[in-house]
DNA sequence: TGTACATCAGTGAACGCGCGTTCACTGATGTAC
DNA sequence: TGTACATCAGTGAACGCGCGTTCACTGATGTAC
């Protein structure tokens, strides 16, 4: 009957729902004021906790900020992946598009999250490493999906000019050796034109632009897997 | 010998003259801490005046804040043209990747101020309608071009699905009536690629993905000036 | 051209607020024998 | 099973900081006659 990888003590588990607790009031404060304004003390206030006591869980500000970036990351991450999940693994266009909406709706119902991850960076605020791994796993769909097209056989062999083939020499250590350049860079520009999309949306630079941003965006994803070769 | 232009007193001279140093002040600050770190006290400490002597010029922290956004889409827009007029009239394309190129390059110069006009909303600031005018001029570059592009006979009459033509009913307001769908999502999409490549890089996004951010650049834009058919 | 009054810029003190972080402490929980 | 000691969570006070904004005031500049 012992929960086998539960803490063993009353204490440690003490610790562990606290700690949740913690982190689950701060990515409150987080969604109604931003980064900016997230404040330990508030946070222990809601709580019914004295300040100083949440050192006890995290060492300063920046390292509570960190779990918050690295859950939103893990979060968009499980949005994406379960959506893409649903559709027939043949389908590599449905497959883009059911990403491309799984990333925009977890962007819409999350805006400040979103803009941890791809807005303004945090004045003094520097990401350490262990935002690195959660931060690749929504890219990973991505890099699956063209690796997957290229084994399928998609044609995107065009050649790259030499200067442009040399840029994307950091990025390749990332993905399959034999997808070729161009297909590279077809995924980057749709990765560059979703996250675009969105982060204009969240921060409501299309608000005066568009009407009807359902269906601006669908059609929008629908182009970018024409230019995938997915059309 | 009178300036006709100029202010007419000692009095309203000074007052222009140590409004404009207020606000290159501020700009100064915003460039190294981010909007979020603006302040009335430090500016005035700056300019070797008392805090208070700030609201003789501007009634409220937001109210300078606006002045510097009006004068940042200003600024952009300046940069964009000045690029985009080097250009011989007849050269689209070229006028295209020209505009591009004066976009990121103003974007890396200032990265706070593109922040600011881009970036994660300033928390509790909502901007006024005087910012409209000034953030409308850097989007008239591409909507001249797309017009110019129509009239020189771009076939791009390809029809778009209903629900996608609907969308766009409220940028058909800024856009002549001649210039079909397809084209209206081309160029928002290229705008929206633009301005995602530049967001991406001035945040760091890229940081660990491209080796060689101008040569990235360059390429990636040719790509979309041939998806706006210009290729 | 000179005087009287109105306008305005800048001062200095104050209000009220919130923040991150440190530290010595009490009392409860866990561990080793 | 019971006791002695070590570990840890949470307290409350304090440090030192910065902020936006208001207000009564002085003294200089501008204007009308």
């Amino acid at each position: 009957m012992t929960d086998t990888t539960a803490p063993r003590t009353a204490r440690a588990r003490a610790r562990a729902e606290l700690t949740q607790e913690i982190v689950d009031t701060a990515r409150a404060h987080l969604a109604v004021d931003g980064a900016a304004g997230l404040s330990l003390r508030a946070v222990a206030r809601d709580l019914g906790m004295v300040s100083s006591a949440i050192y006890r869980y995290f060492p300063s500000r920046d390292d509570l900020l960190t779990r918050l970036i690295i859950d939103a990351y893990n979060a968009l991450g499980e949005a994406a992946e379960g959506a893409e999940a649903q559709v027939r693994r043949g389908d590599l266009r449905g497959r883009w598009l059911a990403t491309a909406d799984g990333v925009r709706r977890w962007g819409l119902k999350h805006p400040h999250e979103w803009g941890l991850l791809y807005g303004t960076p945090v004045p003094g605020y520097a990401a350490p490493q262990d935002t690195i791994d959660p931060a690749s796993r929504v890219t990973g769909l991505l890099i699956a999906l063209l690796a997957e097209m290229h084994a399928h056989g998609a044609a995107s062999n065009t050649p790259v000019p030499k200067a442009a083939h040399v840029s994307l020499t950091k990025v390749r250590a990332v993905i399959p050796e034999s997808v070729p350049d161009d297909l590279i860079f077809r995924g980057l520009m749709a990765w560059t034109q979703l996250i675009g999309t969105v982060t204009l949306e969240v921060n409501g630079q299309f608000d005066n632009v568009i009407s009807g941003m359902d269906a601006y965006f669908d059609h929008v994803m629908r182009r970018t897997a024409v230019s995938l070769r997915l059309g």
